[in-house]
DNA sequence: GTTGAAGTTTATGTATACAACCTACCACGG
DNA sequence: CCGTGGTAGGTTGTATACATAAACTTCAAC
């Protein structure tokens, strides 16, 4: 079934192993955009009680997968690909705020030092004279880290907070469309110049440049924008696209 | 008791009665920031079942009012200072992000209509020789009214539904310091720089000046900055803050 | 054939009972 | 006297039963 589906048996509440299946549920398609979420249905199907799956559905409705029905409970929620430009325009809007305010205010020592180990993680990486799979797995995890510090660079719960809210829609996450990137053939192209923004915003941000950190993690999110452009454009890419099951018309012109 | 209690009686379903209620509970400072919030003592004095009351605080939590305590319950939050100054400014680039993309995208006729009208309104109470108390709510909801319509010219639900999440903390709120400002003697002053921002802003999403739009909302909301620090130091202002409880360190120094 | 209304069915909202866990206190041993 | 173990109390997590409201179907009348 889902790719994810081993990492639900071995948790601990019901509550959360509900919302990873029902997550993972919707994700994979078994459940469409537009469909009532029945509670019984979800019983029978995931074989606990409704209150762990009630549970479940109100937190899925706040990270944006589910809308609530005037008349009582859920459907799932449809995007339109603006909503998904958007929703990375608004990341790189926060990412931006949080570089903007890192600078401005200066960051700790040991933040800065797991950033330039970070940057030289990602040098290695693009060195290599050929790219496979698993290293663009692994470019995920290194730019997840490097996100994941920028954040905490910023050292502002608040808008800590609020990033993480942002990037609940997978689509919206700083690494939504890098397994796409793979299979593009200017992978390498587009890896070059993220990893040239990721130097830059590092370094603006030791300078204390805010206005320049910003702008930098700003366009460095409309990456994203190409390569959400490329995948439902492009034949055969389309299911790369996190939540792309999500997205209201296929628009995929002249796949079918 | 509560300014809101009323409010709270003739709601429909239990869980919002209980969401409201328990609201209240914390910003009229009965529940303290750091308390541990068991669910048995709201039944009791809630006099409602756990069910309710537990969807409830999973929402205040959503909300940001109470944080999961990781063996389980909630905790009510305290915030610093500079939380709230971070709440404020990310309210700032929220609202510039939507008048950038109202400017750049264009926004139909109806609403800046309504924005113009507003802008009117605006106009007509700034005009009054003297201002009131009276005239201060009044303002309120002009201002609030302002801020929504903005909120829809960016025509994005993406972005709405952060901007939404952002200003559930009270002290985030675009009106939430006008009751303070009204008690200043630079009230007047004040309210016709906020009105000069509201001119300037509609004029730039009408002319399509993405830059300009953003940074004036940006500036905009510092307003609240200064009206923040003016009522946390001026003696008798700090009760006028809305979520004053919530506020970690007393700060207001030579008061006791 | 279509529309409206009433009854039935099924959904969600709420209450409560039960189980598992964490916590704090007390006793016992080193 | 301090540390550790166990037990008791209370807390939250889960299951289920019940009430209420929404939706669908069916039947009848126009």
């Amino acid at each position: 079934m889902s790719p994810h589906a081993a990492e639900t048996e071995r948790s601990s509440s019901q509550t959360v192993k509900a919302q990873l299946s029902l997550r993972d549920l919707i994700l994979s398609g078994e459940l469409k955009p537009g469909d009532r979420i029945s509670e019984l249905s979800i019983v029978e199907r995931l074989g606990m009680s409704r209150t762990p799956i009630r549970m479940a559905l109100v937190r899925l409705e706040e990270e944006g997968f589910l809308e609530a029905i005037p008349s009582g409970g859920f459907a799932i929620k449809a995007f339109s690909e603006r909503d998904i430009y958007d929703a990375i325009e608004l990341r790189g809007t926060l990412e931006g705020f949080a570089a903007r305010i890192a600078a401005e205010r200066g960051v700790q020592g040991s933040v800065l030092a797991e950033l330039k180990d970070n940057l030289r993680q990602f040098d290695a990486l693009v060195a290599r004279p050929t790219l496979t799979v698993d290293d663009f797995s692994e470019y995920v995890e290194i730019n997840a880290h490097f996100h994941a510090l920028l954040i905490s660079a910023a050292d502002s719960p608040v808008l800590a907070r609020q990033i993480e809210r942002a990037l609940n829609l997978p689509f919206a996450s700083p690494s939504g469309f890098v397994m796409v990137q793979a299979m593009l053939p200017e992978a390498r192209r587009i890896l070059t110049i993220a990893q040239d923004h990721h130097h830059c915003v590092t370094r603006a941000i030791e300078a204390r440049e805010g206005t320049r950190a910003e702008a930098l993690m700003r366009e460095h999110a409309r990456l994203a924008h190409r390569n959400l452009q490329l995948a439902l454009r492009t034949q055969g890419t389309r299911d790369l696209v996190p939540g792309a099951v999500l997205i209201r018309r296929p628009v995929a012109a002249g796949i079918y």
